[in-house]
DNA sequence: CCAGCTTAGTGTTACTTTTACACTTAATAA
DNA sequence: TTATTAAGTGTAAAAGTAACACTAAGCTGG
């Protein structure tokens, strides 16, 4: 990831062949949401609005930045977050992956071709909404929650799609999901968390059991306070025991 | 995958942005192989060989050529393979990647600017080597076994690297490996398979009441001929038993 | 202050999976 | 006929999974 020097300011030129697109998911204990642009276009002349629809966050990226840095770049743009990390999940570069008539439209509105193609590598990154301060540049960006979205501009619905996808697969395999959480946290908002990313429900007591086999999910002597009820027991990550103990996942299915 | 014949004629044209790079594992039952080609440069002068070095298969795309595609053409151009799956596994493209001397000049002999950027989207398949054909338009294209490659040209040891990993993690997950198997299989050229890929030493018994569970490795009424010692039962993997009970994976590691 | 609300927290049993480990069997080769 | 080679087999202990229902602790409102 670049510094903050970098993403901020950029002396290249734009590449019209490369996009990066940022499927920003947002956990917020009730829901998973995705960032997303309104796109709106009107008619010069009329100011009639022609359309009015969505995004994902998106952009061209330097000719001189590296892809990893350009997904970061654009996250910054639209939410002034830093230091978030991105995982690069897919690239999608179908050569008529624009061929509806308002992603044309807008293309050619905004001085670009739209017959020429444009490869665009997918990123995602897991936040929590409440962390992200939407009021950034006057931006019109906004959490929509995964199941209600139903159509994007361009491809970007299949983008959307597989992001989720390759999301689920990490949160199984990796413990991606304390980003996303308090520093201290009870084992039921991490339940949920897992509830709400997977889509599943989980037995209270089985997941517990699995928790307390984690030996990096430490168990504080501290609870919550001013909550209307038997408040919980607060747990950290050890970051340093999960690198430790981490083991190679050799467990196959044939 | 396209159609052999648009995998044959293109008449777009090579876009000097975009490539692709195909990682080909080559599986023989000693090791695990990888497909590099020669790549050789020669002062046009003197006639004296300037280096002569690896290089993954890869090359650029046609403007109107979808990735999938353009990986299958590769991968067809050198080796007269077709409909191979080919997976994506990583886009490469850190503005520097082509860096070192030998690579811009061979870049630079080829007609090509070697100051342009190129990102490069890795594919990755396996083979069995002794389904390829290696004398094909005369290419100087060879297997080499993984674990002896040092180096390579480009960024290709570490398109290499990731490749790896990214097969491994796959043939956890999933049953690719019976492409690589004639079909009806000993259940210790199967073990064998997954000990060459992974690169680790599997309990034989283990390994068995493992497969016993698989409903979709099918026993035969059959077994080896014409071996020296104790024939073994040949087995067939059924596809459609697989479909019908794969379950999804909802084990998860917190 | 106590009754009610809300979420936290806990244990057992049956079943499945994992791990570690060594000898017998069946075919060909010499 | 014997040697060589790889195939094939069982068990016990430990760990993990799955299903399932009640009590505990704090706050709230009357």
């Amino acid at each position: 990831m670049s510094s903050s020097i970098e993403q901020k300011v950029h002396a290249g030129v734009l590449n019209d062949y490369f996009s990066v697109d940022c499927v920003i998911f947002g956990f917020d204990f009730s829901q998973l949401n995705v960032l997303l642009v309104d796109r709106v276009m009107t008619d010069e002349l009329t100011g009639k609005e022609l359309f009015n629809d969505l995004t994902l966050t998106g952009n061209h990226i330097y000719d001189d930045e590296d892809l990893d840095a350009a997904a970061s770049r654009v996250l910054f743009d639209l939410t002034g977050l830093q230091n978030i990390y991105l995982e690069q999940f897919k690239t999608f570069g179908a050569p008529d992956r624009i061929n509806r008539e308002n992603d044309r439209a807008w293309l050619a509105a905004n001085g670009r071709d739209p017959d020429k193609r444009i490869v665009t590598v997918g990123y995602y990154s897991l936040l929590a909404t409440d962390k992200v301060t939407l009021e950034w540049k006057g931006r019109n960006v906004r959490w929509t929650p995964v199941a209600e979205v139903t159509d994007l501009a361009f491809d970007h619905m299949a983008i959307l799609q597989e992001a989720l996808v390759a999301l689920r697969k990490n949160l199984l395999r990796e413990p991606i999901g304390f980003e996303l959480l308090p520093e201290k946290f009870t084992l039921s908002q991490l339940q949920r968390l897992y509830e709400v990313i997977l889509g599943v429900a989980l037995d209270k007591r089985n997941f517990r059991k699995k928790v307390a086999r984690m030996k990096y999910l430490v168990p504080l002597e501290e609870k919550q306070m001013g909550v209307a009820h038997k408040p919980a027991r607060l747990y950290v990550f050890d970051r340093d025991l999960y690198e430790k103990n981490r083991k190679e996942l050799l467990d196959f299915a044939i």
